[in-house]
RNA sequence: GGAGUCGUAGUUCAGUUUGGUUAGAACGCCUGACUGUCACUCAGGAGGUCGCGGGUUCGAGUCCCGUCGAUUCCGCCA
């Protein structure tokens, strides 16, 4: 079909272009018919503009007064100063006098309205992605997400880094999430994975010398999902030669500083802040702390001022190993909130659902009375002490749980997050970053005794750590998880404003260490050789010391554009059930398709006809 | 796998507590009027398997059971 080719976007024209003659080309977003009188908003991608159809001229009105909503049409005309301007679109100064009109294609009535506050639920959206995608908001967080991997990309080329491509179909590992197969066809019951991450093939390169890899790649993982959590998702990956940890850190913080400055025009402080894992889970009860809190003190341990008293709840905690007694207070005068005893007892329930008895508290009333179920059980000293410790004053209120140690912290950790959520004590205009370093190597779950690598199977122990390994052979069971539980890695999370945005850690480059390792999460030969061999042979021939980070493309944008969700900066996202509203994936497929690859379906799903 | 919220017109919702006449509103859509609108305005109109299945009842949008879907959280996942 011929028609004119747009002069100029629907965002760009302004009171200098008048009298110019232009075409535009673009979708209706709106029409208004004064009777004679017609006014079209022309959208497209860069903006909004004015078509004015004067009654004059009768034959272009005619065609123009049918168009409906999202109708493409070409339109030609003089830019002419408006009679009434709109201050609130950059065009708003001018209006397209019409001299042509062409009807480009025709559009059904869309199922819901295209606006920038979209009012269709989620599900509908999702149905029809390509009409949600003429919202401005969602192309601008697009627009968002390109901007930043081009940074991203420069930034890394800049600096001497090789972007690699490795394969979408590897070796399945079990280790980790679980893996979205592949069946193969020319060897018939054998699978590939999707990468859960280029994890082993960067490792790879470093043996191979490459020394600096950088790749944004898409990742995948066969796991639940959540607001910050998609199937497939993308990961800035990269892996240096010859660095320790603050390298990996020197390289990546001003790579936030570009992205920072560039798409909010914010300049970041560095170097960010590190504080450790146990510094974090005792102070904030979480590995991924927001910092942006306020109105909550950090966790106070009271083990100490507490341990000598007869009251059974706490004498019974701190019987135990690891047994605490802690607390987080709560300022809540000075922020004008009234803590109520329904709101004690919904925070009771919440607590209760974690698996608490009860929920202590020590509220210091505004008028100087204390209010507290736990004051018959502390004697004066202790009540001081405890008033002390935290610096308490009237308005103040000490939320207290006892048991053991991890729990009572993570759960005053989420009551802080609960507290900080329900009444908004959080500072949104702040991005707070931070390093937590020194993750546990291992992780041992006491129930079923089982040992498994906290990060990875290649993530380093520290150096002065390495006797713990030895130590553990002289013991058993508990004992043994507690001490392989203690020994610190080489690993680190990136944390901003309460989200883990990335992931990393030196690597084990000598296989002895890496045989160790194996031992402990128990195992053998054989497995070791059938799951990794190839990158253990890999190993053997000169692998450098090498470390990386893997960084969460999808949530940094989301954070970029203000968003909790990641739906909304992935052009085709799925539902929490994994499934694409818009194309119906997953699928059932044809009976030929298995037979080619020697599939039989076992299982009737509820889902297929 | 578990818990919460939601599902009624094309869309967003009200109506469900306490079962009872013809299931309402706004926006959108259609028809007509209107020469400076930009949430145009005004008049009129069409539009409903109340997610689906079963049960209780004289009677179910409303009560009960099951099921499907969306979403949030826990488990799971780095």
């Amino acid at each position: 079909m011929s028609f004119n080719t747009r002069t100029h976007t629907c965002g760009e024209l302004k009171l200098s272009n008048a009298n110019e003659v232009v075409t535009l080309n673009g979708w209706v977003a709106k029409k208004r018919d004064l009777g004679g009188l017609l006014f079209i908003d022309l959208r497209d991608r860069y903006g909004i503009t004015q078509i004015k159809i004067a009654p004059e001229q009768k034959d272009i009105y005619e065609v123009a007064s049918k168009v409906g909503n999202e109708f493409v049409i070409s339109v030609g005309g003089v830019v002419i100063e408006r009679e009434s301007k709109n201050k609130n679109i950059p065009t708003g100064e001018i209006e397209i006098d019409v001299q042509k009109f062409q009807i480009l294609n025709e559009a059904s009535v869309t199922p819901f309205v295209i606006e920038d506050e979209v009012k269709a639920s989620e599900d509908l959206r999702l149905q029809y992605r390509y009409l949600d995608l003429r919202r401005h908001s969602l192309q601008r967080n697009l627009m968002i997400r390109s901007d930043v991997y081009r940074i991203v990309r420069n930034f890394y080329a800049d600096r001497n880094f090789v972007e690699v491509e490795t394969p979408i179909l590897m070796k399945s590992t079990p280790e980790g999430a679980r893996d979205y197969l592949v069946p193969s066809r020319v060897h018939k019951g054998k699978f590939y994975a999707l990468p859960q991450s280029p994890q082993t093939y960067k490792q790879i390169l470093m043996v191979s010398g490459l020394d600096r890899y950088i790749q944004i790649c898409k990742c995948f993982r066969d796991e639940d999902l959540r607001a910050d959590r998609q199937p497939e998702f993308t990961q800035i990956d990269l892996e240096m030669s010859f660095v320790h940890q603050q390298d990996v850190f020197n390289m990546t913080e001003p790579m936030f500083k570009e992205i920072w400055k560039e798409i909010l025009g914010i300049e970041l402080q560095t170097p960010f802040p590190q504080m450790s894992y146990d510094f974090v889970l005792e102070n904030y009860g979480s590995d991924k702390p927001d910092l942006r809190i306020f109105g909550l003190s950090k966790i106070v341990n009271i083990s100490e001022i507490v341990k000598d008293l007869e009251f059974v709840v706490f004498k019974n905690a701190l019987a135990e190993k690891n047994g605490i007694v802690g607390g987080v207070k709560f300022s809540f005068a000075e922020n004008n909130i009234d803590v109520t005893r329904k709101i004690i007892d919904g925070l009771t329930d919440f607590v209760k659902k974690l698996g608490f008895g009860g929920l202590g508290y020590i509220k210091y009333n505004s008028d100087g009375s204390v209010q507290s179920p736990l004051q018959k059980f502390l004697n004066e000293e202790v009540q001081a002490k405890i008033k002390n410790v935290f610096e308490a004053k009237d308005g103040e209120i000490i939320f207290i749980l006892s048991g053991a140690k991890k729990k009572v912290l993570t759960s005053l950790g989420t009551i802080r997050n609960k507290i900080a959520a329900d009444y908004k004590l959080i500072d949104k205009s702040r991005y707070e970053f931070l390093w937590v370093t020194d993750f546990p190597l291992f992780h041992y779950d006491e129930e079923s005794g089982e040992i498994a690598a906290e990060h990875h199977m290649f993530t380093s122990p520290k150096a002065e750590e390495m006797y713990k390994f030895d130590e553990a052979k002289n013991l058993s069971g508990k004992e043994r998880g507690e001490l392989l539980q203690s020994i610190k890695a080489d690993c680190y999370d990136l944390v901003l404003n309460g989200n883990e945005i990335a992931s990393g850690s030196i690597r084990i480059h000598r296989q002895d260490i890496q045989k160790k390792v194996f031992d402990v999460v128990g195992l053998t030969e054989q497995e070791q050789q059938e799951k990794f061999g190839f990158l253990l042979n890999a190993f053997q021939y000169g692998a450098p010391p090498h470390g990386g980070v893997a960084f969460g493309f999808d949530r940094i944008v989301a954070i970029l554009c203000g968003l909790d969700a990641i739906r909304d900066v992935i052009a085709f996202p799925k539902t929490v059930s994994a499934a694409s509203l818009m194309d119906e994936s997953p699928s059932n497929v044809a009976q030929q398709q298995l037979d080619d690859l020697g599939i039989a379906i076992t299982i009737q799903t509820k889902n297929s006809d």
